[in-house]
RNA sequence: GAUUCAGUAGCUCAGCUGGUAGAGCACAUCCCUUUUAAGGAUGGGGUCCUCGGUUCGAGACCGAGCUGAAUCA
């Protein structure tokens, strides 16, 4: 069988080539350019160069032909340009889940398929397991063996149609071994660190990178007292299926703050620079805790901040995914409105799995965890699990 | 105008009965991390308001001045 293996220049996918390979796979690395700009990338060293040097040089090892194809005009259009427009908004985007489910899992694979692969692999610690039920086949989306290098969570958009073809040859296998495979056989990529930062781009000083499309624009920092506002109190707990849709609402909306509600504490260069939970690029010192932003206010253009890691505004007991921004990995699992099921949930990349109910509603679905979860931020992804599954995540609305 | 208190790192302050300064926050760097954050480690920084005096030695004691705050009228 013919299968396309993303080769990205860096470790893990090269030896999820050698993997493949080894397994007697028709093996073809195809390295994708996404990303030639440098501005606002730290060290200059966009490294795209390098990385194909290093890819190459792992294919003549591994004696695959190699390929590349340049895609950084798309990614631009679908994921860039969302990162741009959700942060005008005041949200945070995960632009990585974008470029998953956009890029190298869409118009990446449809370029594979031309080089006459029926699957395309990639270096994701992940897995996937074919199963059926009901007759029908279903992909399931497990996370990777080592649990500590698990990227399930960046793959948690993809659809039944994308896992089909999709292959992660390294989700059974832990970093560790990885590293000592590729040393074992003499891959150049052995040693290289691992990549970081929003991928093909490069690790960026957000601020900086922002500035290219979004201008800043000086507005007030608020501070809201911990002892000033009627915060809800939360009951202890994974609340029980029995809940109005009304107390549903409560659990779940953020805190709406006015300048009243506090004391003005400093300024800053745009609030749409700045995200929930932040603690650095504040500027603001004199308090005996630290200040987190509570709340982005683009209208306004104001930043709402609370002092202390336990402020009552930066811990919050729920969010809220309205309908048409979920999405379900497992089709056949998608809940329906008045539905309730306990899941595993993770909010951002290496959270550790927490304990929460989903209620689908009239408007969407409301996740309500056991424990207060710090840093809830709209436009980020809610990927809830069973067990290792992953079964579906949405974009966090409020 | 008088009285009292205060003036120490970017900010808020601590420095016991005198022996050439510290903490939190902020900031920087590094680590962690294929998102944003958070977190961890390390670090840079101070004519201790000014001038004079006492003393072997003053941020600390005395005097004068400057600045700020409160109270009194």
């Amino acid at each position: 069988m013919k299968v396309v293996i993303g080769l990205s220049g860096g470790v893990d996918s090269s030896v999820a080539a050698w993997l493949l390979k080894e397994k007697g796979y028709d093996v073809i690395a195809l390295f994708m350019k996404n990303w030639h700009d440098s501005t606002g990338v730290l060290k200059g060293d966009c490294p795209w160069d390098e990385d194909v040097l290093f890819a190459e040089m792992v294919a003549k090892k591994l004696k695959i032909p190699f390929h590349t194809v340049d895609l950084s005009e798309p990614y631009r259009k679908r994921v860039v340009d969302y990162m741009f427009d959700e942060y005008k908004k005041g949200r945070t985007p995960n632009p990585d889940v974008l470029c998953n489910r956009e890029v190298k899992f869409d118009l990446f694979v449809e370029e594979a398929m031309k080089l006459g692969a029926e699957k395309v692999a990639t270096g994701h610690y992940s897995r996937i397991e074919e199963t059926k039920i009901n007759g029908n086949t279903i992909y399931r989306l497990l996370s990777g063996k080592d649990q500590n290098k698990d990227q399930s969570y960046f793959l948690c958009q993809l659809s039944q149609e994308q896992l089909s073809k999709a292959m992660f040859p390294i989700g059974e296998i832990d970093k560790p071994e990885v590293r000592m495979i590729a040393g074992r056989e003499g891959l150049a990529t052995a040693t290289r660190k691992d990549s970081q930062g929003i991928c093909f781009v490069g690790k960026v000083d957000l601020p900086v990178f922002l500035q290219q499309k979004l201008s800043a624009r000086k507005g007030s920092i608020v501070e809201i007292p911990v002892e000033h506002k009627k915060w809800n109190v939360f009951p202890e707990g994974i609340p029980n299926t029995e809940l109005s849709d009304e107390q549903l609402k409560i659990l779940s909306s953020p805190y709406r703050y006015d300048p009243v509600d506090g004391f003005n504490v400093g300024e800053h260069n745009g609030a749409h620079f700045f995200t929930i939970g932040q603690r650095k690029g504040l500027n603001i010192g004199g308090k005996p805790e630290p200040l987190f932003v509570i709340h982005v206010d683009v209208e306004t253009n104001t930043l709402y901040v609370g002092q202390g890691h336990e402020h009552p505004g930066l811990n919050r007991k729920g969010l809220f995914i309205p309908w048409g921004e979920d999405h379900w990995i497992r089709r056949d699992r998608k809940m329906k409105s008045g539905e309730d099921a306990e899941m595993l949930v993770r909010i951002r990349y290496r959270q550790a799995l927490q304990v929460a109910r989903l209620y689908a509603r009239k408007d969407g679905i409301f996740i309500i965890f056991k424990d207060l979860q710090r840093g809830i931020t709209p436009g980020q992804f809610a990927a809830w699990y069973d067990k290792e599954e992953v079964i579906g995540s949405g974009v966090i609305s409020e």
